[in-house]
DNA sequence: TGTTGAACGGACAGCGCTGTCAAGAATAAT
DNA sequence: ATTATTCTTGACAGCGCTGTCCGTTCAACA
């Protein structure tokens, strides 16, 4: 273990005082690096118009003659001109801010949501606030005071804050748009985006019934996240359909992490008699059905099949590899910003806005047909 | 797979007209649940001051009678008044916002960073900008505009972005200061926070030796990141100073990838005469040396000890848990972010204020006494 | 008692932009 | 040709806050 500072040349920590940035631009005289912040003002006198005209250039406002506009827009190219946010925020309805709530992200989904906004906002010149949520402690303390001194378009909610009832309240109050993620059952409550976890579910199953596997065991996800329950759904429905039994002692309850899907399958694979697969409602939970089997030295997929769900990078960082359903988590997060910047709004009476999308099933190794 | 919208009651895509919260608030009548946003005007009239002197109690200004500050206060508190930041931003230095800038991040620690980041700005009102950068495309592009549009009191750069000249470049030009998280080679061009790689591998590989292992193989990092060529130097420095030969077909060079260290295991594992552990510069790539392991069902630890680097989720994700290095990667972001907000400058020919935080040594169950 | 500076409080001018409103120009309707 | 409309544009007033500058007050000193 290493001292801080230790081992290091000239590394001890100097705060120096703050010399604005703004101060360096004044002082600067004409020819340093730093370029004076050119405004709408500037754009204005260049292209011989009032700055509001300029203003309704840039919000592509109606009713301006086309060559006006031009002109406009050849001055904006030519000055390298950018609106600045604060300014259009404080003095118009937009923010040009969206913000993404999430709470104790499973690694990987919390990324995927944030490139699948970004990629839509950026070109609309909007950005991305992301603000972490505990929900073990106060959320209302939490939310409440970031709404108030931050404006933000909208807001973008991910699992399992989708649901929680304290957060969509607070949201509701201070009147800020929002647009959850996979919520569980209210959802005729606010607009969403998804995808159809009982479907993805029922086809997994499926595929599993179709390799020949009779005998499947499910390991059920953390009960907060709505989609748990679907996922779960899908399995039931898909057995049934089958005209396969559900026995109880074949489903067990997880808790979306690797340790709880470890500790499901030792109680699922314990015995002698043992399912011919197992299928578990999300890959983390998965991983760990896969490190029992390693560590019993059972043979996968010839002894045991395995099945995940969300296509999450640690399915492909095992051997074998997984198979798996991919969740549309960048697309899905990409719509929700969409909705956010051209203003959904859910009106009273009126189903909310909402959007599902398609999945995908990614059949790797780690599924084969059923022993015997 | 399912067509959008299929086998969903109500889920048409409805985009209503925008009502502004702002005209919301103000039609909304007293009694409404949207309170009317309140201003620093209403906290200077409740505690009988000007508006100036409320604001220099938030921003803690010198030069105010403790009395006069309490009545400010206790107005605030009433009112639960929040200063509004575009309007800060707008009329003063401060932005009170912080960028964090990522590329193509390993699952995870973009996450964690975040996290770190956060657990400061908090406490100082201060929110985070997320904007992941594709070095693939024009750098230059993607940050100039966002940089123009939106003020930001510092930008957190995270590997490889750290040392990214393209983007350090556009900062400095910008008059944006920045923090890098563990930089490369170039210590001496602007603020950084780090950890002692080389001190971490050479820890590392001497666990590996006390283990009684003497034929080490070893996975150089990707060559972008200045991390990779300093852990190879402790791996070099550790065999060196316990007289133990550094085979160059035991040396092989990966890109921080799983499938890249999966590959580069193939390659040392391939003969008959194979090392008795192997020390991957991260854990994706340790992962994927398991994988190999796994596949030629060789006993990790008993025939092969496997050592990894970062700590990453995966790290725990696979059976047998991997021995890895702990970065303290939430406590860098924090001390960067801190160093931000406290306006850390870094002075023409002065040594740039910097700080290496600590690291440990997880040993888990991947690594064992050498066999024989 | 007079003087001086520090401590304290407030008036005021913007920051860069959008919303409102109204005037003038162009077009359509009569 | 005249009036009624619509289109196009600009002047202006803030949005909510901080920085600057100036007027007080008050203690400490001569």
């Amino acid at each position: 273990m290493l001292a801080e500072g230790e081992g290091h040349k000239g590394i001890a920590m100097t705060a120096l005082s703050w010399l604005s940035t703004r101060q360096t631009e004044r002082i600067g005289a004409v020819g340093t690096e730093l370029s004076a912040k050119i405004t709408i003002h500037d754009v204005a006198r260049e292209s011989g118009v009032s700055i509001k005209t300029v203003s309704r250039v840039l919000n592509r406002e109606p009713n301006v003659k086309a060559d006006t506009r031009d002109r406009v827009q050849a001055a904006v190219a030519a000055l390298n001109y950018r609106p600045n946010i604060s300014a259009r925020s404080l003095a118009g309805a937009k923010a040009y801010l969206i913000g993404v709530f999430f709470d104790n992200p499973s690694p990987g989904y919390v990324t995927d949501v944030q490139l699948g906004a970004i990629s839509r906002c950026r070109q609309e010149g909007y950005h991305l606030i992301v603000e972490p949520i505990d929900s073990t402690s106060d959320v209302e303390d939490q939310v409440a005071p970031m709404l108030a001194t931050l404006r933000m378009d909208g807001v973008i909610l991910t699992p399992p804050l989708s649901d929680h009832p304290v957060v969509l309240d607070a949201l509701e109050r201070e009147g800020v748009a929002y647009v959850r993620i996979a919520p569980g059952d209210d959802v005729e409550r606010a607009p969403w985006v998804s995808m159809d976890d009982r479907e993805a579910a029922y086809e997994m199953t499926n595929h599993l019934i179709g390799l020949g596997h009779r005998d499947i065991g499910f390991i059920i996800g953390h009960p907060d996240h709505g989609a748990s329950a679907r996922r779960h759904q899908g399995f039931v429905d898909a057995m049934r359909d089958a005209d396969l039994p559900v026995r109880q002692d074949r489903v067990e309850q997880g808790w979306f992490s690797f340790r709880s899907g470890f500790e499901a399958a030792e109680r699922l694979l314990g015995g002698a008699d043992r399912p011919t697969a197992i299928f578990a409602s999300n890959d983390d939970m998965a991983l760990g059905v896969m490190a029992v089997a390693n560590r019993m030295r059972l043979d996968v997929p010839a002894q045991l099949s395995i099945a995940g769900f969300d296509d999450t990078p640690g399915a492909r960082i095992t051997w074998p590899q997984l198979t798996t359903v991919r969740q549309p988590i960048a697309a899905m997060a990409a719509a929700a910003a969409d909705m956010l910047m051209s203003g959904v709004q859910h009106e009273e009476g009126d189903p909310p806005p909402s959007r599902l999308l398609d999945f995908e099933l990614v059949v790797r190794e780690s599924t084969g047909k059923a022993p015997g």
